[in-house]
DNA sequence: ATTAGCACTCAATCACTTCGAGTGCTAACA
DNA sequence: TGTTAGCACTCGAAGTGATTGAGTGCTAAT
């Protein structure tokens, strides 16, 4: 694999890329090898495309990269090491003064990856490890009924009502939610599923409102371990010409909808920065010719999310790649700043 | 306005929402009134067009109902009260045993909505009222952080952080909740962020704690009132003749991405059970082609959502009204249970 | 090894035709 | 007077070549 074959392979990448049409041997002699004609740019091509690096819609049209093409392309960038986040300020921007709630924080990470690169961005919650229970309390909301708010470790579990039993009061309900945090603290939510019934018989009263807080807590095991899904530009993807069939981008889109699946193509474990996946790389037939790339972020906590970003495959991905270096970035340090806030500003403000 | 003529425009309009094809004199005569020739057919389309309720994509085409055609057939169909919620069984189906998370029932509401009906459903979380605060707890979360729950009778706002200073225990947490609870029960969010500093300026220990309840407050505030939406069948919009149009099918996607905007156009006031907005009637121009219905449902305390299905103008407005009444009663229902469990099931349950 | 030249391929485009669904109008009819 | 049959007409959709031009592969010359 010779040296101007890389050269000329590259530039054949970089033209598809910027506009979506097969590249012939004459563009690239004028525009990029002008040194070279476009016979010779032929013959290197022919090569190119024997050893799989290009393919050729039909005889008489110019070639478009393979899969094979593109992840050349991008192990190449991602070993010299060019990724820088220069795009720090303008990621900055994005972010309104003081965003504390972590599923806005998510919500405008996906709006502004998606607006930064001009594809689809998912942003996940960070939560690596399965959570474990650090609280629950029962709070009183009227004299009948009590909302359950499991704490978990990676953040909360959702509201539930619960009925309680007549003359139960808010003191009452708390004692309870003492013995309960202290019987499941540290456990996982499917241990504490299995806890509860022993729990349950144990106790002579309040019976029924154990067994609502089991309820919960198996709902909670199931519902599956992605918190919050933050999306954005998913209408972007229309403007692309490789969407224009119409079944494509039905597949795209009810891929989209269904965001558990989502989450488990974009979630990224290890502790590799980035991860590339080109074309049938993915493993997700409907989007066999889309490119997924994804970072992950970390919190001082040692959680990790991911982020995410969905293209067709003649991706940007030097931007993208550098967009994405960027947010991680900015994320982690949000969240850290979120997080122990007890150590930098309760230290700061102390006093 | 003849008794024929509306036959025959409903038969028209019928055959359109079927086929989305122009319908001729000829199809009516074949497929509806055999008793006509086409050519009286065709007289009657012609005064009918001179009355504003056909359109005529050109002159060798058949016709097309207009909106005002469409308006005519929906307030026939309202005002005939042959709305039956007939599709019960079929929609409690979608309910999976106990879902009983707000915001899992919406969602679900929602994809059941969109499957039923083939259109895109969005479901709003009832909220007429400006939500009172009920409790306010601060839940231990590591020796250093706490949660901070908001609990109102619209539900829960969400999770936040806060730092807690070196030597406050968990019950020092405790009692700190219960003099808030104490102090803002009752009161909205707004007055709270009033009433937040002159507790604080009250209070010798603990400010530190007090002004990072007061700044979730402040956010709390200016969320915005809607709570979550529940989005459905966005994809099936794409399989619509109508939006093969890529710009039309761009423009639609952006809409529903910015929820904000969505709800704005969703929402529904006032004590009317529907409304059936067609074409321009939305007020929207993006989606000047589409109509919206929708639909309310109502919580035991009187709380009003909001329901509703998009889809093209040829909708099957029948059909989407009924499902709208059913999907309507189940939620009435189910957020009863949820809401006022004490009176029936706990009353159920005790002993 | 590179390049100029040439024959060849094939999608895209355009002009042209044909086809047929549909209309409007008129005249005949019950 | 309402209904129908018939006919001329319109116009989009679909099909058919012919033309164009971007692009290739191969060969022979440099």
């Amino acid at each position: 694999m010779d040296e101007r074959k890389l050269r000329i392979l590259r530039a054949i990448i970089d033209d598809y890329i910027l506009t979506a049409v097969p590249v012939g041997s004459r563009t690239i002699s004028r525009k990029y090898e002008t040194s070279l004609s476009s016979a010779t740019i032929r013959n290197e091509m022919s090569d190119l495309e024997e050893l799989g690096y290009l393919d050729q819609p039909h005889v008489s049209a110019g070639r478009i990269p393979s899969a094979k093409a593109y992840r050349l392309y991008v192990d190449q960038l991602l070993a010299s090491g060019a990724i820088r986040s220069d795009t720090e300020e303008s990621i900055r921007h994005y972010f309104s003064s003081h965003l504390r709630q972590m599923e806005r924080v998510i919500d405008e990470a996906a709006k502004a990856l998606s607006s930064l690169t001009g594809y689809t961005a998912v942003v996940l919650e960070p939560g690596g490890h399965e959570p474990r229970i650090r609280n629950i309390q029962l709070v009183s909301v009227s004299s009948r009924s009590a909302l359950v708010v499991i704490v978990t470790d990676a953040g909360l579990i959702r509201d539930h009502v619960v009925s309680v039993p007549r003359g139960v009061d808010p003191d009452t309900l708390y004692m309870i939610s003492q013995a309960l945090t202290e019987a499941l603290m540290g456990c996982t939510p499917s241990e504490a599923c299995d806890r509860i019934p022993i729990l349950t018989a144990r106790m002579e009263q309040n019976t029924d409102l154990l067994r609502s807080v089991g309820g919960l807590m198996t709902e909670a095991r199931d519902k599956g371990s992605h918190g919050h899904i933050g999306i954005g530009g998913v209408s972007n993807m229309l403007s692309y010409p490789e969407y224009s069939d119409m079944e494509k981008a039905r597949n795209f889109l009810s891929l989209v909808e269904t965001r558990d699946r989502l989450a488990q193509i974009i979630r990224q474990r290890g502790d590799v920065a980035f991860t590339v996946r080109i074309g049938p790389e993915t493993g997700v037939p409907e989007i066999s010719d889309c490119s997924v790339v994804t970072a992950t972020y970390t919190t001082s906590n040692g959680r990790q999310g991911t982020i995410g970003v969905i293209g067709p495959t003649r991706m940007q991905y030097s931007r993208v790649l550098s967009v994405l270096a960027g947010m991680g970035q900015q994320l982690s340090q949000l969240f850290d700043q979120q997080e122990d806030s007890n150590s930098t500003k309760g230290g700061g403000a102390r006093e």
